[in-house]
RNA sequence: GCCUAUGUAGCUCAGGGGUAGAGCACUUCCUUGGUAAGGAAGAGGUCGCGGGUUCAAAUCCCGCCAUCGGCUCCA
């Protein structure tokens, strides 16, 4: 007999070599019937496999995530054996559960797949899935799997065996499908009910650009038919939420094929906008003892030679402008920092100015790869929300809790809930990537991670993430289809004082190295207005919101009254517009609901003679009739509420 | 940069070797209305750009550009 402990603490006995499906059926048959997967030990366990010890377990189902990539990861082997059945000598690379679905990698040799195949492999993966074939680990030895898969010509396994150490080598089979994993597996195929392929990707072989390219084919697996439907009609509506399609349609920036790839157009609703978000941060930013400055759009490559820039990144740069009659050489700025250091190297300074913080809103260009492109996410001219705080080395960690504030403030302010925070690190493995020394690389890592722990932040630590100058704390925020991105971020720089030679007096009359930390709440402008439209669905909040209102007269009788209100709705600093179009009142209200702004002021004879509007708000409907000074002040009240800076 | 797909009116899209189509939006007229679509008429496009094949190309072929979804990259 043997333990199993499970995760309340309680220990009941069981027979050895019991698996967790029988554990989960003597709690319950009903319960077991949900069971996809487990953990014994804290290692990822099948639920077929056999408990040979004393052991603690945990059980999960489809709402756990362990239980989603069990099943996900078991569809993908099913999808590899219907894709080795449709298409034969295809070979395999590897094939993981992700986020949401799982994908595999394949090499279709001489076969094309289009997603045209796509129905035809959904059948195929269906119909294997109602076999219900038992999914079987089996241990396997190096030399055994080499022989195994080298027979087979599957040279992507034999490559990733012959990294493995022998003694850990398992592969699961299910059918005429054997494939080297890891597990864990659902113990059949039985479950998967619903199956849709969802697209068709090349990608690197181990994510390398000089190795050869597969066929990456994404697909998505349900135990329930209607669980695939919901989630059809979520990416549905997920798409509705895109800021490229929610940027049109409330005419916020365009692009132009003759101005260039990746180079925004803010159009006149999109520039106040923008403007708003930056009037509001430096307001913050000023409380915070910021001191805006202005810099060039270029600069002399000597600069970006002198911060390491042009060594790093001087290929995927827009090249140097020659002028015309020295032939001096100048860099369209892709960062401001190299700028900023000028700044700071312009006068002798003194640990009593310390830290001192240079902000400017500096628009930055950089050549982006042309498949990197994307809305106003990545971009090839974007304005950084930028500072960089020169500050001693004392003095970082406090420096870098009052920047946290700031950002958490700014998400706090705009309901940002769902972010993520990295800290990522240096690769320890590659430590040629980076430059500056050990030490002060070890100095700067822990700032973070302090500075984290104190501000109780749970921070994902991602090696290799780190900026080649130095580590960085970002904020990450999911799109409206699950793409992250990283929005703000702190980063410590050791590096560019020293390349600048900065230095201040101290209290001890000596020369001192001060420290840097670039930080850009937003991260830059234009993705955080994207992934702001994308998270609102348009729905801005009303400080925020290019028209706050619009006034709708029940006919043309009325245009005029509707026009003064504007006007005086205008001079209380309410954004409004008139709907004087020679339509019915419900067309008008129809039209504006599905536009969503968020109030409408509605004029007849009797709201124009009693100096009153009737107010009806986005989604909610009829509020009554106020008079228009009444409803000026509703809304900046509403406004100073919302921007209230209570830091 | 790489792999796949797409590019037709302001928007969403249909069509397809021989007068360029619809809905919405827009303009004008009728209508003058009270909380989610009133009616009529009109205007609007070298079918992404450049070559080629053809008597004839928006349609077929090639190249380029842009865009979607990924990969790689992201100071």
């Amino acid at each position: 007999m043997i333990d199993i402990t499970f995760p309340d603490g309680s220990v009941k006995q069981f027979e050895a070599g019991i698996t967790p499906f029988e554990v989960a059926q003597s709690i319950s048959p009903r319960f077991a019937a949900d069971v996809l997967a487990a953990k014994v030990n804290g290692e990822e366990w099948d639920i077929s496999r056999p408990i040979k010890e004393n052991a603690s377990i945990e059980l999960f189902k489809w709402d756990d995530p362990e239980g989603k990539h069990a099943f996900w990861h078991s569809s993908a082997h099913l999808l590899a054996e219907a894709l080795q059945e449709l298409y034969p000598g295809v070979k395999f690379g590897i094939g993981p559960a992700i986020e949401n679905g799982f994908y595999y990698d394949i090499d279709p040799g001489e076969h094309k797949i289009t997603a045209e195949d796509f129905p035809k492999i959904e059948k195929k993966m269906l119909e294997l899935a109602q076999r219900k074939a038992d999914i079987v680990r089996a241990d396997i030895s190096k030399a055994d799997a080499l022989e195994l898969f080298g027979n087979r010509g599957e040279e992507y396994k034999c490559e990733l065996i012959s990294e493995l150490e022998d003694g850990h080598i398992t592969t699961y089979t299910q059918g005429g499908f054997t494939d080297l994993c890891r597990g864990p597996h659902l113990p059949n195929t039985a479950p998967i009910k619903a199956v849709k392929i969802t697209s068709l990707a090349g990608a690197y072989w181990r994510g390398d650009e000089k190795r050869p390219q597969l066929v990456r084919v994404y697909g998505i697996t349900f135990p329930k038919k209607k669980m695939l439907d919901e989630y059809l009609t979520l990416l549905e509506e997920a798409k509705k939420r895109d800021h490229r399609l929610l940027g049109k349609e409330m005419g916020l920036f365009t692009f132009s094929h003759t101005v260039g790839a990746g180079l925004p157009l803010w159009l006149p609703k999109g520039a106040a906008l923008r403007d708003r978000l930056e009037q509001f941060l430096r307001k913050i930013q000023k409380r915070y003892g910021y001191l805006q400055v202005i810099t060039p759009h270029i600069g002399n490559k000597a600069l970006y030679v002198t911060s390491g820039h042009w060594a790093k990144y001087g290929k995927d740069s827009f090249q140097p402008i020659k002028t015309p009659q020295e032939g001096e050489e100048y860099m369209l700025k892709p960062m401001n920092c190299p700028h900023h250091c000028e700044i700071f190297k312009a006068a002798p300074r003194s640990y009593r100015e310390l830290p001192l913080r240079f902000a400017e809103f500096g628009t930055v260009y950089r050549y982006e790869q042309s498949g990197e492109l994307h809305g106003l996410t990545r971009v090839r001219g974007f304005t950084q929300d930028d500072a960089h705080l020169f500050c001693a080395p004392e003095q970082i960690k406090d420096e870098f809790l009052k920047v946290m504030d700031i950002i958490l403030y700014i998400f706090r302010a705009l309901d940002f809930k769902n972010f993520e925070v990295q800290i990522s690190l240096r690769d320890p493995k590659n430590k040629e990537k980076y430059i500056g020394s050990d030490e002060n690389w070890h100095m700067a890592e822990q700032a973070i991670i302090e500075a984290c722990e104190e501000k109780g932040l749970k921070a994902r630590q991602v090696e290799g993430e780190a900026a080649f100058y130095g580590p960085k704390l970002d904020f990450m925020v999911k799109d409206a289809i699950g793409r992250r991105w990283q929005l703000g971020t702190i980063q410590v720089d050791y590096n560019l004082p020293e390349r600048f030679e900065l230095e201040y007096t101290g209290a001890d009359n000596q020369k001192h190295r001060p420290v840097m930390i670039h930080r850009a709440p937003f991260g830059s402008m234009e993705r955080f207005v994207a992934v702001l439209l994308e998270h609102t669905a348009g729905k801005l909040p009303l400080w925020l919101i290019p028209e706050q209102c619009a006034v709708l007269p029940i006919s043309e009788k009325f245009n005029d009254y509707a026009h003064e209100v504007a006007k005086r709705l205008e001079a209380e600093d309410v954004r409004a517009i008139v709907d004087d179009r020679n339509e019915k009142i419900g067309k008008k209200i129809r039209d504006n609901e599905l536009s969503k702004i968020p109030y409408m002021l509605i004029v007849g004879e009797k709201e124009a003679s009693n100096d009153e509007v009737a107010v009806r708000k986005q989604g909610e409907g009829d509020l009554g009739t106020m008079k228009v000074a009444d409803f000026a002040k509703l809304i900046n009240d509403a406004v100073a509420a919302q921007t209230a800076q209570d830091i």
